[in-house]
DNA sequence: AATAAAAAAAAA
């Protein structure tokens, strides 16, 4: 079929010609882009499984750019405006998005020439207007966003001609055979697969390097160059992408996946052998630090993906370091979930990726050579790769065979931030891995809800790793993944082993106990501390006998005094926390575990370290004596795991004993129980009740048996409902805090998207200015950038030490080592110093768009070298001077100025 | 009166 004139409308233009290149066309036609899209979209792998005849698949992705027909968007560049058919250039004319008039046109046309694409139900169920609607705007909201709305009016006749003729030309070229109408579920599902195809397809399809612009002419047989141009082309862009078919290898065990492991644990050979559910499933694994269950983790995806429920998978973890910590683990693993021939990808998705040097390594740009051979020629390495392309950024990161992250990056899939629907594609199909779910607060715990709905529904499979979760919040993922599965009816879980792993399907639900890993299990006796001084007493006895000790203070500013009174008595404690620039930070933490870490040995033990919370995860430390304030019962549990972990063979104190600041749990506290012993605790755990409870019950057993009595722990502080669970001067606090947390999970609840709601504008808060958060913070943080002045210019702090970050190519890398993040209401602005103004512009010119623009959110503060130490100057919101200093030993803190 | 840690942030 012959376009007629409809070959001059452009779809991509490049009205300058780039540098040190000669001719070539300035636009690729409207029609040719169609072409090239839908024909990424039908070659993509897993495309297949969306549930269309790829013609219907084709067709309905061409039309996505539909809207481009309006004058109001080829007269956006005038020297592409296609005169043969609209006549001499106008610059006027009603101005619309293009993805909101394709949307309007499709309404228009479905029930015209686009009927054929319809088809009855083999029930003889018929399509109705709304449901025909689902499918079109899925296509339509292909610029991250579902497409708005509009009135009809902005459409001329002249363009609606254009769009009926464009329409005839695809029905011509893809020949589709009505979609039978599918059922409510299937086409829920389809409209949010559609969705994330048709961006992901238009993103490599848009890539100019892939699909070079042709002339018009050539498309003037649009099924031509479908045929002989588009699919092609696709096909090459989609191995250079990194996205070609990987072959799977097939399960042959725990051992032949990782190298270090010479006997399965207990909860690896449990998920090794274990009868599955059939269909998707979810599997809970609770179970000790230690005791292998990231690798259970493995080989249970590894068996889902070999008996085809999964064709990737993706790691989740809770902060950037873990899974950056996480991508040097697997980064020899990985490989043998797929045969030795094929290439896949190991992506890194996370804020901060790209300054991970390991991961940039990992990188193999797209060079142009046939890639193919580019793959033969790589095959013997066996270390990381990664595509160019899945590399370059966080949302590409998902789409990779296997790619870790940051859970937030797989949240976003289930909010309304830009693009949510491309997240779900690359989840899509995947086996999801999340860890340390037991760490979530209640806003997360909800959007992990809503993620566990949708993967569900979209038929994946999740495994989710923790320390002991409460029943409640068991029973709560559980019956989110059911819900996904679009089973009905909570199935009431009973298990109280730990450790336990739970098989959730769609036939049901399973637990099993599973045993402890050999060596693991411990019993720790617990003693309360009256006071702070009693600690200090204690710390530096301890300290006297050359053991290593560890205090974890619950806010920076105790840790910074109680540091200081250390000092000044003579014990050199350690300090560390996380208001230290980046640098500093990761030089504390590096001689941290030098010392208190596996390998630490003998006198390089003999110190003292007062911490925050930061001790509190991950990292693996192991301390003679442990000091810690009261804090809530899975806190604390978290931080006795650092007492005495390692097999060591003589320790300067025998006792093994968790020492627990804390007031004595009496039956009838009054509202300052805690602030009187602990007074920033109350402020950061903010429910005095779940503070007694725990004291109660700790100091009531006395022991932390682990494994078999940390769920007795658990539950029992976490009943609030049971008779005395809070008393009566503790209420108030209490009821305000539960009320706050609540109100965190409601505030989740409303946020997310909804499945069954579908890909609409009108039903989630797409279009709000701020962006959705994937986490909610107590109170508003800054991010404060420090530098120095040097030779007239200013330089990253972490460049002051480092010479080789003050150069230019590691100029980010430099930013984001001198960053600190503080309380807004204790710094909020940071004007120049006089005179230093322009260095501050300069200084801020080279750092990224969003950064340079968000003012108010990322700060610089310069420092100077003063008699005291390093200063600098600021201001709190109220406008009040205030005076910063900043110490390598201490960290950062505020004076008030007088 | 005064609080941990943690993440995100450019399109087709
Ligand atoms: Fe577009
Ligand atoms: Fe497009």
């Amino acid at each position: 079929m012959h376009p007629d004139g409809l070959e001059f409308f452009w779809g991509k233009a490049r009205p300058f010609p780039d540098e040190g290149t000669t001719g070539g066309p300035f636009m690729h036609p409207l029609l040719a882009h169609m072409l090239d899209v839908a024909a990424v979209a039908m070659l993509l792998p897993g495309s297949g499984n969306c549930g269309l005849d790829r013609r219907q698949l084709g067709l309905l992705v061409a039309l996505h750019d539909i809207g481009k027909l309006i004058p109001a968007f080829q007269a956006m560049v005038e020297t592409c405006w296609p005169e043969a058919v609209l006549g001499p250039f106008r610059a006027e004319h009603v101005q619309c998005r293009h993805d909101a008039a394709g949307l309007a046109l499709m309404d228009l046309l479905v029930d015209g020439v686009l009927a054929p694409l319809f088809g009855n139900g083999s029930d003889g169920k018929r399509w109705l207007p709304s449901l025909k609607l689902q499918i079109l705007r899925a296509v339509a909201g292909h610029h991250g966003q579902p497409a708005s709305i509009v009135d009809k009016g902005v459409l001329t006749p002249d363009t609606i001609g254009h769009a009926q003729r464009v329409v005839a030309i695809l029905l011509d070229v893809f020949r589709p055979p009505p979609i039978p109408r599918p059922g409510h579920d299937i086409l829920r599902r389809l409209e949010w697969v559609l969705a994330g195809i048709t961006i992901h397809a238009d993103w490599i399809g848009s890539r100019r390097e892939w699909f070079p612009y042709v002339q018009p002419e050539d498309v003037r047989d649009p099924s031509g160059y479908f045929w002989n141009h588009a699919l092609p082309r696709a096909q090459a862009a989609i191995f250079r992408a990194g996205l070609g078919p990987m072959a799977l290898a097939p399960f042959a065990g725990a051992l032949r996946l990782f190298d270090h492991i010479r006997e399965p644990s207990p909860v690896q050979a449990l998920l090794e052998g274990t009868a599955l559910p059939s269909g998707p499933v979810l599997a809970v694994i609770e179970d000790m630090t230690g005791s292998g269950k990231t690798e259970a983790a493995l080989v249970l995806a590894h068996r889902l993906m070999a008996h085809g429920r999964g064709s990737g998978l993706f790691v989740a973890l809770p902060t950037m370091a873990t899974a950056n910590a996480m991508y040097d683990r697997l980064a020899m693993a990985y490989r043998r979930l797929f045969q030795p021939s094929a290439r896949p990808s190991l992506a890194l998705a996370h804020g901060r990726a790209r300054l991970d040097e390991r991961f940039v390594a990992a990188l193999v740009p797209d060079d142009g050579a046939d890639a193919h051979l580019a793959a033969r020629s790589m095959d013997e390495t066996a270390e990381a790769y990664c595509a160019a392309w899945l590399g370059s950024e966080s949302r590409r990161a998902l789409m990779a065979q296997v790619g870790i992250g940051t859970i937030d990056q797989a949240l976003m899939a289930v909010l309304p931030v830009r693009f949510a629907t491309v997240r779900q594609a690359g989840l899509a199909g995947k086996i999801l891995i999340v860890d340390e779910c037991h760490a979530f607060d209640p806003y997360m715990r909800r959007e992990m809800v809503a993620l566990l709905h949708f993967h569900a529904a979209m038929g994946g499979s999740v495994i989710l790793l923790s320390a002991t979760l409460t029943h409640r919040v068991r029973q709560e993922l559980t019956e989110a993944f059911r819900k996904g599965l679009g089973v009905s009816g909570p199935i009431p879980l009973s298990g109280t082993a730990y450790p336990l792993v739970t098989l959730v399907g769609k036939s049901g639900v399973e637990e099993r106990p599973c045993a402890p890993r050999p060596g693991l299990a411990r019993s720790i006796a617990v003693r309360r501390l009256a006071d702070a001084d009693a600690a200090t007493g204690a710390v530096t006895e301890a300290a006297a006998t050359g053991a290593a000790v560890a205090w974890i203070r619950n806010t920076v500013d105790e840790v910074i005094a109680t540091a200081r009174s250390l000092r000044a008595q003579g014990v050199e404690a350690l300090v560390f926390h996380a208001r230290f620039a980046m640098v500093d930070r990761l030089m504390i933490e590096r001689d941290v575990l030098a010392r208190f870490g596996k390998e630490g040995e003998g006198t390089e033990r003999s110190a003292v370290l007062v911490a925050s919370q930061v001790i509190e995860q991950s990292l693996d430390l192991d301390f003679d004596v442990l000091c810690t304030d009261l804090a809530p019962m899975d806190q604390l549990i978290q931080r006795a795991g650092r007492l005495r972990r390692h097999r060591r063979t003589a320790r300067p104190v025998d006792q093994e004993e968790l020492l627990v600041i804390s007031p004595e749990p009496v039956a009838d506290p009054d509202p300052r129980w805690i602030q009187r012993v602990l007074p920033g605790t109350a402020a950061v755990y903010r429910d005095p009740a779940l503070l007694w409870r725990t004291a109660r019950v700790l100091f009531r057993r006395g022991r932390i048996e682990s494994p078999t009595g940390l769920r007795a722990l658990i539950e029992e502080t976490d009943d609030a409902d049971a008779p005395d669970a809070v008393p009566e001067g503790l209420m108030a606090g209490s009821t305000d805090a539960m009320g706050k947390a609540y109100a965190a999970g409601a505030a989740a609840d409303r946020n997310v998207l909804s499945f069954d709601a579908g890909y609409a504008a009108a039903t989630a808060l797409w279009e709000r200015e701020a962006r959705t958060p994937t986490r909610l913070e107590d109170v508003p943080y800054v991010t404060v950038r420090l530098a120095v002045m040097q030779d007239e210019r200013l330089l990253p702090w972490a460049a002051r030490a480092d010479g080789s970050l003050a150069c230019e190519s590691e100029r980010h890398r430099a930013w984001a080592l001198s960053e600190v993040s503080v309380a807004r209401y204790r710094l909020a602005s940071c004007p120049p110093p006089a005179g230093l103004e322009a260095a501050v512009m300069a200084a801020r010119a080279g750092w990224s768009r969003w950064e340079r623009e968000a003012e108010d959110q990322v700060l610089l503060l310069v420092l100077q070298e003063m008699e005291t130490g390093w200063r600098g100057t600021g201001r709190t919101e109220t406008n009040q001077e205030i005076i910063i200093g900043y110490d390598q030993i201490y960290g950062l803190e505020i004076f008030r100025d007088q």
